[in-house]
DNA sequence: TTGTATGCGTTATCAT
DNA sequence: ATGATAACGCATACAA
């Protein structure tokens, strides 16, 4: 038998017994005390006074693993996103970190890198958790998946981006074909190019094929035609940006203008077009996505197609707490923030 | 009285007990069979074949906060920065949690903005969660708050910076005030400057006063006056760096050369003194500290006293997990990681 | 080799 | 108004 006397603690834990054993009450009451007992209304100021007093010498602290067995709930709310150091995601990280915790959530965050696997990990370790919500950015996870987690857990789910359907799991997103759409058609139609680059992604990640059918659609409702030499794909890096506007520029006839699909690799492209001796936008006109905050950190100031991820984040943390509490139940809800073409001086 | 017959499960979720029904043993064996039985190494084959299988078919996941109540662990780790958007800190929580995550732990994350206020948010989460280990960047924590947090918890911490000091917090740091002292005698002694300009942050953060010595002493020991106009504080942020190279260009006399806190700083200067039409580093040299991925997106590419986040996070993982593992459990341990200037085109 | 019983710290349902 | 007491799901000492 183990030293199991009762008001023994060997480590420095203080427990609910320890607070009830200094005020010289019960156990359930303090419990009482401290969750401003629901249902009846009554609780003795005089014990109050000496339970909180005890609470506070012995500076106690509820024990969360305890109360999550309880009530099944973990006040832990995870974040899936591809990757952290992607300025997009700061803010929506920020913010949804700064509205859940006025209600006492905690958040726990998950990199995947776009990798299925890690994904996949992700609803692993939120199914473990049984933590009380997600927000993820899901490029791999089919419906079904999602719809396990769902189920098993019963926990609430709301997603950045149109990437997934699920009835129950509410969507923020930006309607980025028609962005692409706009943004390339005011390249041709605004700024009179006629050679258009673009940098995208592969169509295996969700928002490739749809920015890549606005930019089409852009070129083909002016009459121009599509060029495969001026559609390149990689990832969302600066990286990918330098390299393929490289390539753009070793063309016999290089692309005028370039719309790239995200700010990182705008900014990649801007610095190999002036390593390579161009001018931008004179020589090369370049038009980012998402406006980031570094967009107007180089020179010349990144023209882009604004996403707003505070809002977006706004919207997230909101429709996941209102899930969470119950005040929403219904089915699917969709967001649409919309984008804005921000001039500036690269196009 | 509530449906508390054993067999039912009004939610979907499985616990040990529905694993054991199915394979038809008890509870206490599905747990020994997933857990390994650390005592003896007696594990049928023929149950243990039954057991898995169960859990497959069931999908079983084990319940977190039931382990945690048992087992005291929570296989959780939590993170305190300043602050998510700095990309100093991309690297450094990136690498923690790769590194982690192949034990199976989860990753909090808290940013607190510097706010004293936050830091002690932090604490209380720590506590309440009683979490396996913690790394933080203190930046106004005192050793008693600490101290505190682990003789309550238990909880393993290490420390980025040297702001603090305790007994039992393994710290990871770099000079910086050497490496400050080193930047700015480059100024001096290699690049010939006399007129040298210092951003730095107030003596409220830990590392201000550091930095400031630095810059003082390698002045001092050139003997060249200090100059109180050129030395001004703000915070980590590109505005700051702005508005100061804005002041530091109006002045009658501008310094030639500006020492920065950080690269944000830096890049915000750059583009300030490149906004009042002086060339960079012709004009005004410039040189920041971090080194940032953005050091070389920007024109010209930053000079920099580098710090090696990925270098600091490992030793950071490395130390933290060996002292939740017990594999180590004696004093304070200073792991320094040392400065390296580089030399790229700013000054 | 496996089953039984107990307790981890809470919350919530009984009584009193 | 407050004190007992029973779970919550799991790990483990003990018995068999």
């Amino acid at each position: 038998m183990k030293a199991h006397k009762k008001g023994v603690k060997p480590n420095g834990v203080v427990t609910m017994r320890d607070v009830a054993l200094k005020a010289g009450v019960s156990q359930g009451t303090v419990s009482r005390v401290l969750n401003g007992t629901p249902t009846s209304i009554s609780i003795s100021s005089d014990t109050q006074q000496r339970v909180m007093q005890a609470v506070e010498e012995l500076g106690y602290y509820p024990n969360l693993a305890a109360r999550t067995l309880r009530t099944q709930r973990t006040h832990l709310i995870a974040i899936m996103i591809a990757d952290i150091s992607n300025p997009f995601y700061h803010s929506i990280v920020r913010t949804i970190q700064d509205i859940v915790r006025v209600k006492d959530y905690d958040v726990m965050i998950a990199n995947t890198d776009h990798h299925y696997e890690d994904e996949k990990r992700f609803c692993a370790a939120v199914m473990r958790r049984a933590v009380d919500g997600v927000i993820m950015v899901p490029f791999h996870l089919s419906t079904e998946e999602i719809d396990q987690v769902i189920k098993r857990t019963g926990t609430s789910i709301v997603a950045l981006g149109k990437h997934i359907t699920h009835p129950e799991v509410d969507l923020v997103y930006a309607d980025d074909q028609l962005a692409t759409y706009q943004g390339v058609h005011w390249l041709i139609a605004d700024q009179g190019h006629q050679h258009i680059g673009f940098i995208g992604v592969p169509d295996s990640f969700p928002p490739g094929p749809r920015r890549l059918h606005g930019y089409e659609a852009a070129l083909t409702e002016a009459g121009i035609a599509l060029n495969p030499e001026y559609m390149v794909f990689g990832d969302f890096t600066a990286e990918t940006g330098y390299q393929s506007m490289q390539n753009f520029l070793s063309l016999p006839t290089p692309p005028t203008a370039v719309f790239c699909c995200n700010d990182r690799i705008a900014i990649g492209a801007i610095a190999a077009a002036q390593d390579m001796g161009r001018r931008v936008p004179t020589d090369v006109a370049v038009i980012g996505f998402d406006n980031i905050p570094e967009a107007t950190l180089i020179r010349p100031h990144l023209t882009t197609m604004a996403q707003h991820p505070v809002e977006m984040a706004r919207q997230l943390a909101q429709a996941l707490l209102e899930r969470i509490e119950g005040k929403y139940t219904g089915t699917q809800r969709m967001f649409e923030v919309p984008c804005t073409l921000i001039r500036r001086d690269s196009a």
